[in-house]
DNA sequence: TATTTACCTACTATGTCAATAGGTAAATGA
DNA sequence: TCATTTACCTATTGACATAGTAGGTAAATA
């Protein structure tokens, strides 16, 4: 199951997809709109910021603000820095010690091919498909 | 992801379904052959066996056999049994409290896609497929 | 009738999840 | 310059799930 820190990581994304660029925007706003905790927000943001897909300004009129276009983020990226890895199972983690049983496996193939078929798919869902498409 | 009491459940049934379906499998011979705690198991056969997957009699010479043709069996019964539900996000759970933001949910389309791309995964996936096609 | 098998309830250690608590550092506007 | 606003940091916590173990009872058979 993909967690909250993932699904509010998302929803933070589509938050800051929706203001003005230029203007960064503070975190206390986004908790505000989302309704989410402010305090556990910035842990989802902590990590947003470290790998990248936002930038953060500290001090009065500072805030976060997208490092990209909204087109220029699959969601797979999103989730992934926040879930750890979005495998199906633990022996595809990229971590995972080698399973001795490889060869022999029967249901290999089988989570092999339902981790392309989720990874496929996240991939190709942009951050730009989730915004509101109301005027 | 997929726990070990899902993936377990599969080698089980994958295992069943390559032995002499008159015979019923005593588990100390599956769990022998699979490499798995046999206390461990006795907790998944029991769900197996409540969900009517599979068939358990008692006493000497008795065992555990398919209650159905291996073709019978969607790969999606077999892990839903064991994980309780596949559902990717807590709100889509059978059970699940509705929720305050569905109207303006920006996300609910997009793990309703990729609840529905997973169901249909593992509905597609039969047991039958998963058997060893050698010889 | 001893043995083999399924079937049952309870317990436990470990880890993850979803947060909260209580700060420090940086930048700005008055 | 200095109070305020903002990001950024480490540590802690309660609840729950996971992955098992322990120690039995009931049923069937050879």
């Amino acid at each position: 199951m993909i967690s909250t820190k993932g699904r509010y990581a998302l929803r933070v994304m589509i938050d800051l997809a929706g203001q003005d660029p230029h203007r960064p925007v503070p975190l206390k706003e986004i908790a505000e709109r989302q309704q989410i905790s402010k305090k556990y927000l910035e842990i989802i943001v902590k990590d947003l910021v470290r790998g990248g897909l936002i930038h953060g300004s500290s001090g009065k009129g500072g805030g976060y603000r997208l490092t990209r276009a909204p087109e220029e983020y699959g969601v797979r990226e999103i989730l992934e820095l926040e879930e750890g890895s979005l495998a199906a199972v633990a022996c595809l983690k990229d971590d995972a010690a080698p399973c001795p049983r490889q060869g022999e496996c029967r249901t290999l193939p089988l989570w092999q091919e339902y981790d392309k078929l989720v990874k496929d798919f996240f991939d190709s869902k942009r951050l730009s498909d989730l915004l509101d498409s109301r005027t």
